[in-house]
Parts: structure tokens; sequence; C-alpha cells
DNA sequence: CACACGATTGTCT
DNA sequence: GACAATCGTGTGT
């Protein structure tokens, strides 16, 4: 049993060309149309999973991103999961969308799982932190202006934006 | 049916 | 800082 504490978010819903959703329902992201609190699970790049959290009503396309967390519980196992190659553990264990999934074990056959009901993978009410930090989403072209990317200010657990991304000049925009 | 691309990460220089 | 890995998906023909 693994237990982690969500350090990280974006938010993305229909309206926003960066979103999954903008042009409506396909077979992949059918699951952010469905009922709120279900899991969207996508494949990215190939070769990593990113998951999300359905949050508007059915009918709309919407998700929270979960992009980075602090281990609490379970850490060997998850760093166990993580180190295919090389040994991971640290700052680097859950920092990343991809990471995450993949310290958890979340993958596509897990999309559209009730987060209300499964006992596999689940949320709990927490402790919000006391201040919260907003600045524009990593790793997007289109919709890159928007501040909807979401962590406590000073959370060290918060992954961290690269340099030079797609697009323009190098922007600092991680915290 | 073909094809360009992406809500990333690890490794190398 | 740069680049490769790797393939499902959406869009256009």
């Amino acid at each position: 049993m693994a237990k982690v504490r969500i350090a990280e978010t974006e938010a993305y819903d229909q309206s926003d060309p960066a979103s999954h959703s903008f042009r409506g329902v396909t077979p992949r992201n059918q699951v952010m149309f469905g009922h709120p609190g279900h899991l969207y699970v996508y494949l990215i790049y190939g070769m990593h999973f990113c998951m999300n959290v359905v949050t508007d009503d059915h009918g709309t396309g919407s998700a929270v991103l979960l992009r980075a967390a602090e281990p609490l519980v379970g850490i060997a196992a998850m760093e166990a999961n993580r180190s295919s190659r090389r040994p991971v553990s640290g700052r680097t264990l859950l920092s990343g969308p991809a990471r995450l999934c993949q310290a958890l074990g979340v993958d596509r056959s897990m999309d559209g799982l009730d987060l209300s009901t499964s006992d596999v993978i689940w949320i709990e009410q927490g402790q919000p932190p006391a201040k919260i930090v907003t600045t524009p989403r990593i790793g997007i072209s289109r919709g890159a202006d928007a501040r909807w990317r979401f962590f406590g200010e000073a959370d060290p657990w918060v992954s961290s934006a690269r340099p030079s991304v797609a697009g323009s000049p190098r922007r600092r925009i991680d915290r």
C-alpha cells in the first residue's frame, strides 16, 4: 500500500486549446466528458502515462492533471516501480506526472476508474497549503499563458520546469 | 490509409 | 543545454 500527498496540479477544461477535450469527445478522452471523480489516464510520447481527475459535470470535458506528490507510505515499493534502469529515490521519485504514474503503477487500464468507489486508488481530504501559487502550465504550446498550474508555496516536492521547452526562448515559469 | 505530434523523462555533453 | 526514446491518437487525404 502506498500513500502520497498531492503537491502540484494543472487544470484543463473544454474551452482550453491545451486540453484534450478542446475538440470534443474522442475514444481517448471520453472519460473527461463522463462523471467527476473518475480517473482519466492517457499515454504521452509513446511511453509515459499521465493521470487526471475528472472535475466538471457529465457532458463537459475537463480534468485536473496530477503532476507531483510527496511520498508518505510505501516508499520502497514506489522506488522499485521507478527504478527499472537506475535506482531512483528522493526528490525525483514523484516529481512529474509520468513519474507519479510509474511509481503508483497507474496505466491506461485504470482509465475511467471511479475514485469514489475504487479500492485500488482513491483520494482523501488533506490539509491544504497555507498559500497556493499559480503559474503557467508545463510542456504545452497552446493556451500557454493561462496560469492554471497550482502548488503550495515553497513546497519542495513540486516538479520543476525545464529550461527551454517547445516554443519561445527561455522563460522562467517554474515558480 | 498515411503522417505529424505530444499535458515527458533519462542520459549525455 | 541538447537529444533520443517510442507509439497511440487525431486529422487530413
